[in-house]
DNA sequence: TTGTAAGCGTTATCAA
DNA sequence: TTGATAACGCTTACAA
């Protein structure tokens, strides 16, 4: 209870060597003679030393922390995503201090000052507060997953494709009234895309097309609300069709698909739905729901070579300009239940 | 690009003030004359100044980081205390290391063995990996939830009431067979009182139980063929009765529903199903589900709370010892439309 | 192969 | 109200 810190000087007196040497033998074990290496190992043990990475930071001017910050964890992709990046510990070595998303930009920069303060040598950035000029003003490596991109390296989704998937499957089964339903309208965000890949593939396949959104939507709440408004409107504008839904999200999708099976027991012929993400959602829903998945694995692999890519040029070269990377990792197309082949 | 990093020596030099003088502007602001203060934070601006907390830790011996080790973030009730307990940045200004749980005891203790490098003030531990009779070894403050916790703190559901309000439930529902599904049969577990206030309960009203555990859970797919098993055997064994369903969570309980209501296009009469966590899921369900909610965000403050004071004992007194602290918050029963009133 | 001594950027203790 | 000076625990030339 209570003992005092033990310090390489503990060691060095025990052993009768001098710190520099039982700093050696964690850094340069090569110097010493097996023998010494033996000494200064039983002297660790017996008084219990416990090394200390702050000092070893101050010394080296080398934290290994990264930054990260998720706008929250409601939605299963951030945590999915936080999860991945945790355990790219075992490879990269990098800790990470993680902060969840401020309501405000006012209170995200506080984090961001905190962060810098604690001397991280990356960002990953995944919340949509602080403009990626503001960001990229830091001077550190950032990356930006899902968010505006403009100023700051960035990993996503083929968004265009995944749209272009999406809609072509619902071609393919017969759907002659194409819509697309989404929670989020602002363009400067990469998933803006699908839309354009869903419009240019009506429009290439000379499919009717039509389509919702709806902004700022913050709870489950809102979303089922306008879920539910969106359906109405489809039902009355488009009897009679063969409908395809796509959905901007896995959630959607799926309360999309419940009301319909609330109704009607299960999902009606004139009507096909697939969502995006692949979520956990995805597959838990009352019929499995198609999806296009977002290869979590592969966007953090990326955005992490990005980052150790650009941290390690910044130690080799401290003043060496940081240039934006954006990179687009395929998305795949997973059929289930509320799509046929 | 590239600038060196401006430290007190260049502000105190910029000045004429000694190094001490700007840090007291910071800790001690009153003891200069608004002029100087003045000064000071004129020359800040100018230099670009930005604080370093790594040298502070070690000069002041005091880190404010906090670790944290969940077990996964595929269970929504992990990612969603994650989220809590990192908003308490706000309120106490702790920062948070975190890890994503390993895949044995051994990586997870080089882990730990690394957040103790970096000083950290205190544990928060959501993993099963290390038994608590070593977590407490490590002579820090602890605290777990929903797991073992013979050796330290410990904050949880009041487990053993949420399994009484589940069963009661059910037999308010005119259920005459209880059933109760768990995807852990770990006894030493706190959510295993679920199964005894559920076994308390249908003996002291008369009613007939039944329970299928399984062990070692660790995918979607194990848990829905598991699910699919069980509830084949109830349709077999109590064919003609009232079935109430008490599942440990929500994933569970949701795989019944709707392997239900693919069968009937509904919930039959002759079933009742409640959960446990109140998770996402819970609401999400074909038919939203009735379950018992934790109520995460009393959860987080009164793990803070008890780690934030064995922490500030440690501080009046390095040798202080560490009574394990045990809470219990209690459950809210959710009713939704699986079960009635 | 080992040691000396000067950092790293703060804070704490005294003294003025 | 301010300033020397010595920590904090480790790394890193440079010297031996």
């Amino acid at each position: 209870m209570g003992e005092k810190r033990v310090t390489f000087k503990d060691i060095a007196d025990h052993t009768g060597f001098s710190k520099t040497t039982i700093s050696r033998y964690f850094n340069k074990p090569d110097y010493l003679t097996p023998e010494n290496r033996q000494k200064i190992s039983m002297a660790l043990k017996e008084l219990h030393y416990k090394e200390n990475k702050v000092a070893q930071i101050l010394a080296r001017g080398e934290t290994n922390f990264i930054g990260l910050i998720v706008p929250h964890m409601f939605m299963s992709f951030y945590s999915h995503l936080l999860d991945r990046f945790l355990h790219t510990y075992d490879h990269f070595d990098y800790k990470f201090l993680v902060f969840s998303g401020g309501a405000d930009p006012v209170s995200e920069r506080k984090y961001i000052r905190e962060l810098l303060s604690y001397q991280i040598e990356g960002l990953v950035i995944l919340s949509h507060m602080i403009p990626s000029e503001e960001l990229a003003s830091y001077d550190i490596p950032v990356v930006a997953i899902e968010r505006e991109d403009r100023a700051i390296s960035s990993v996503n989704t083929d968004n265009y494709t995944g749209g272009v998937m999406a809609t072509e499957l619902l071609i393919r089964n017969q759907c002659d009234q194409l819509i697309y339903v989404c929670t989020d309208s602002r363009q400067e965000v990469p998933s803006y895309d699908r839309y354009r890949g869903f419009l240019d593939t009506c429009q290439k396949n000379g499919i009717a097309q039509d389509a919702f959104f709806r902004d700022s939507i913050f709870s489950y709440q809102m979303m089922y609300q306008f879920s539910e408004h969106a359906l109405n409107c489809i039902c009355n504008s488009h009897d009679g069709k063969k409908k395809g839904i796509f959905c901007s999200n896995d959630v959607t999708a799926n309360i999309m698909l419940n009301l319909l099976f609330r109704k009607y027991g299960c999902l009606p012929d004139d009507f096909r739905i697939i969502g995006f993400d692949d979520s956990p959602t995805a597959q838990e829903s009352v019929l499995p729901l198609s999806s296009i998945r977002q290869q979590i694995d592969l966007i953090v692999a990326e955005a992490m070579r990005i980052l150790d890519s650009q941290i390690r040029a910044r130690k080799d070269d401290p003043s060496c300009i940081l240039q934006p990377k954006h990179s687009l990792i395929e998305p795949q197309l997973i059929i289930r239940q509320t799509t046929s082949g």
